[in-house]
DNA sequence: TATAAAACTGTAATCATTACAATTTTATAA
DNA sequence: TTATAAAATTGTAATGATTACAGTTTTATA
């Protein structure tokens, strides 16, 4: 997973062994992992890993803005920044589906009071298969 | 504050003198109060009042869709739900402001799909005060 | 008035996150 | 290379919001 080294550098951030496994950990898993997943999932090559490690690398991410997080079941969520998009939560079965649905930009005399490097558009609901079985 | 009692009840919740006054409350206090704000405010007129309570009886709004909750800095907050808005969190001194930005709809397509009761928008950013004062 | 159901309370447990001090690794300069 | 400082990482302990749960009070019903 090569240039992931070049992007940190490119966001201030240096890019030691563990931020880079962790950062493409994320890419590959674009699927809103919790910090107990990524450190379940990277044990196995990185064992001496500290979960306080994946908690600081993360918001250093969240700091450079790369990474943003979602909060849900009480539970931060960490997604890569890439296109905007959107999110449904099952209420039932927990589970964030990803949705094509980009965030409207605020208009210039909103824009113009708050400096925005991030945006989150969430739906709730239940989803197709949870309306099934009840 | 009347009517509330009867808000209650058409979605299916027996009004009691606990509820209607934690309703009400959300009522004045459109500022996505947490928990522990409900509670403090209440203390004086119902001093019997147990934070459980202030617990079980959001979760109840928030399933009869009377209340959406907002998770922000590992808490909490508590929105009536009324016009679709949008929310600008600080992250310098997290405060939360109200948008008038209404999130999108969900397309006929997608909107098959999921059954959705709540939308959620959020932008993260820094409020003009504290990009002032660094 | 008796009984069951619903609402409410209070304490204890849970669990994600943070604080913090110690250790290891990396970079820099003598 | 070696010494030194800075940065990164680790592990344990504390924090604090939320939940579990059992007991109590209130409300509705027969």
């Amino acid at each position: 997973m090569e240039n992931t080294s070049e992007l940190l550098r490119q966001h201030d951030i240096k890019p030691s062994f563990t931020r880079v496994m962790i950062f493409d950990y994320l890419k590959e898993n674009l699927n809103h992992p919790t910090v107990d997943e990524i450190f379940q999932a990277l044990q196995t090559s990185l064992p001496t890993l500290s979960k306080t490690t994946v908690y600081n690398t993360l918001d250093l991410f969240i700091d450079k803005h790369l990474v943003q997080p979602l909060l849900m079941n009480q539970q931060k969520h960490y997604d890569l920044i890439t296109d905007p998009h959107a999110h449904f939560k099952c209420e039932r079965c927990d589970t964030i589906f990803d949705l094509d649905v980009k965030p409207p930009k605020l208009d210039k005399s909103t824009a113009a009071n708050y400096h925005v490097y991030g945006t989150q558009l969430i739906y709730r609901g239940v989803c197709e298969k949870c309306q099934k079985h009840g």
